[in-house]
DNA sequence: ATATAATATGACCTTATGGTCACATGACCA
DNA sequence: TGGTCATGTGACCATAAGGTCATATTATAT
């Protein structure tokens, strides 16, 4: 079977920067109620770094529902009342600190290019597992703060978070199109259950990057090391071809 | 490829019978320092009831983290000195719950049995997710309410609920060395893999439940449906195969 | 009937939360 | 210099949390 010339990365790549001209938007116009509010975007660089990092690393630590304003301020050098001149609520420190992710995360993206190109659906989900990981370990706070919140509380407080989780979808949504068209994916499953799995697998392996990712020293050498390579290599492999023994297995073993 | 008559259930059955004596055994002595307190289990049993249903409650809308005794106390007709008469914390509280479906779910696989008695580990685990959903739904909120602290919470206050983490992970294990003796399982999987293979799947099903299940009138009902029953077989089905278009599968539809 | 032990109670304590507001400080322009 | 507007500040508020404790009530045994 002859695979025309390989292209997910594309479409992909456009459903995934799709968020960025919504992002750009938000700084350049002068909304009254996007939040933050204007006064937020106004402060010298390195005094909103400050604030960010104490808010990324209290959602890293406590969620979002158990997160401190206090805390936050107390760690930021601001006083209470500036909290409040700069945002609404923790919900909107929230939202810009997944305004962050996405951000840095497009930009990441945006000169990578898997080695070969040829790949099909597969291959190239596994190169975006891989290089998914690569940007994981650039910010692991960040990521650990976006995952713990949408992951985890947004299971039980769905609604507000939806938005977010929908985003993510849809690019794997274009892919997974593009495997069925191309018959690469076992006619028997439908789109939505294989948006599931893929998606299972891919938060399994954040949440896994991210349980023994953060008790490494060195969390980038980790991720590229041999062995977590071989151990993300060989989960993708289950789940294109699961766990059972087939028929050309066992020959080849018996 | 003979296979043996199948006895996975008695070594899993045992697997999974093996916290029952040391439920009993906190009944029947009177120890000092295991919780809850010797005054709890000297209250008449709906009193008792009353108390944990509203624990379960709270638990399950709240987490563990989240759940506040205040609460629990206001919906359960106690006060709060007698809440703290009962029992040390909250946590406290938890465990107890945690036994309690412990309890049930033992009670509820009891009389249980394969209608086939010549499953394979495959077929077996299949089963024992259905008969896991279907004691689901005999008490949904006490399912949510341990799932959400187990599974949420548990991942990041890890070493608090190890202990509960590691009985169901015995169980699997007992399971996939089976699998993996009779050859049944894809060589190149290690125990490690299908531990996590398993109870990534596992997970997610509960979850998938618990999110679908929920907004069901008659959650039993649902279950039992053939549409909800497809999904499962379907999901274990990739779980076992994979995603992707083998060359049979290719051949038989080209 | 009385003494003793077990149980029940809610006022009260400290600590923390999210959020407000009157005021202080600074910057820029007339 | 005086005035105006943006920014910064922390004392203060109501609410709720987990937890204690002196006292009141009830059971049991003598």
């Amino acid at each position: 079977m002859r695979r025309g010339s390989l292209r997910p990365k594309n479409e992909i790549a456009s459903a995934i920067k799709l968020p960025r001209k919504i992002i750009t938007y938000r700084f350049t116009t002068t909304q009254k109620n996007i939040m933050p509010k204007q006064t937020f975007f106004n402060l010298p660089d390195e005094k909103r770094s400050q604030i960010m990092d104490a808010a990324i690393d209290e959602f890293a630590e406590y969620g979002l529902e158990n997160a401190s304003t206090n805390r936050i301020i107390a760690n930021s050098n601001i006083s209470k009342g500036s909290f409040y001149q700069y945002f609404e609520d923790k919900q909107d420190v929230f939202d810009h600190v997944m305004t962050m992710l996405t951000e840095e995360k497009i930009a990441f993206f945006e000169d990578k290019q898997p080695s070969k190109n040829n790949l099909d659906t597969f291959e190239y989900y596994r190169w975006l597992i891989k290089t998914g990981m690569e940007f994981n370990s650039t910010n692991p706070s960040l990521v650990q703060a976006i995952t713990r919140v949408l992951l985890v509380e947004g299971q039980y407080y769905g609604k507000h978070f939806e938005k977010y989780r929908e985003q993510s979808t849809q690019a794997l949504k274009v892919m997974i199109e593009q495997a069925m068209q191309r018959g690469e994916m076992d006619p028997s499953v439908d789109m939505e259950l294989a948006i599931m799995v893929m998606e299972t697998w891919n938060n399994a392996l954040v949440s896994y990057f991210l349980k023994e990712g953060l008790k490494q020293d060195d969390i980038m050498l980790w991720v590229r090391s041999p062995e977590t390579q071989e151990k993300i290599d060989k989960l993708l492999y289950i789940m294109e071809y699961g766990l059972r023994k087939t028929e050309s297995q066992f020959e080849a073993t018996a």
